[in-house]
DNA sequence: GGATCTTTTTAGAATCATTCTAATGTCATT
DNA sequence: AATGACATTAGAATGATTCTAAAAAGATCC
């Protein structure tokens, strides 16, 4: 009951699949972070606040607290398997798509949707400022629910 | 001594410049707003956090709570004369270019560096959901100091 | 398979930017 | 000057996130 097999609902491919994730990551394996890792994973790209997965966590029946679920999505951020979107102040998203894309972000509902990279041209870039390089190039559109006819 | 007329270093045109702009905008004339206003506008455009804004106010002599340069600045943006800039998650940055452009940040330092939006071409948009409207495009370049050799 | 050492987890306190409260001051109008 | 509307204030409140220090779990070694 207190070892990482615990994850009842976790079958044995599923299991392997993120304790591989996790080991490349370089990170130990222990249950909170299965659990965690399981409930971002599972079902394809999300975008997730601290909140939020605390709340999931709970429902499914993991005890975790606060501080663990933001140590644990800094760390899987650090290790590269989510990356944390910049929109709002009040809060931090987390997204677990972590190829080159950009985002719709519906102010009024606090909603992100990703956009394939493919679908947007940065056609012409200016030049760094002497010193840094790009690290990376985010787009955000920002939308607002359809008015009336303009 | 506490009348508007005491912004000791704002002369006749830079003040009138300064009161016409509030007007405008829909603004009482007071003396916090013309002087944390002629603190933001009198040179180019710049990016500023509240608590940058209130040292610098704190540093010229003028004597304002906290809350008044948080209120102030939110005025200011909906009165379109600032706009916020979200990169950071921690602290919230208010630009005094108001005209469509894009940035340049520099995570280690914090620094907000403007692009004026005809360096980048956005070449290609997706479609928005349906139901909801572009309400602007921000283009975030984020940099890193340069390594040594690649 | 325990002893030991390191890394995780935790509850709760602490922090920090920002907002709120409600009391006082200022501005505009008469 | 009197009134009413709006601004400013100090300090408390809020809310997301981080810190602290102690208990728990994982890894390692014999």
């Amino acid at each position: 009951m207190t070892s990482p097999d615990s994850c009842a609902q976790l079958n044995k491919q599923t299991r392997q699949r993120l304790v591989a994730k996790l080991a490349a990551a370089g990170l130990r394996i222990t249950a909170p972070r299965l659990h965690l890792a399981h409930l971002l994973f599972r079902h394809g790209n999300r975008h997730v606040t601290a909140e939020a997965l605390r709340d999931e966590a709970q429902a499914s029946g993991l005890k975790v607290s606060q501080a663990t679920v933001y140590n644990t999505l800094n760390q899987f951020q650090a290790a590269g398997l989510l990356r944390q979107v910049q929109v709002d102040q009040a809060r931090s998203y987390f997204d677990t798509n972590i190829d080159a894309h950009h985002h719709f972000y519906v102010e009024d509902e606090g909603r992100l949707i990703d956009i394939m990279a493919d679908a947007v041209d940065v056609a012409r870039l200016p030049e760094s400022p002497a010193g840094y390089d790009v690290d990376r190039v985010e787009v955000i559109i920002r939308l607002d629910k359809a008015g009336p006819v303009k």
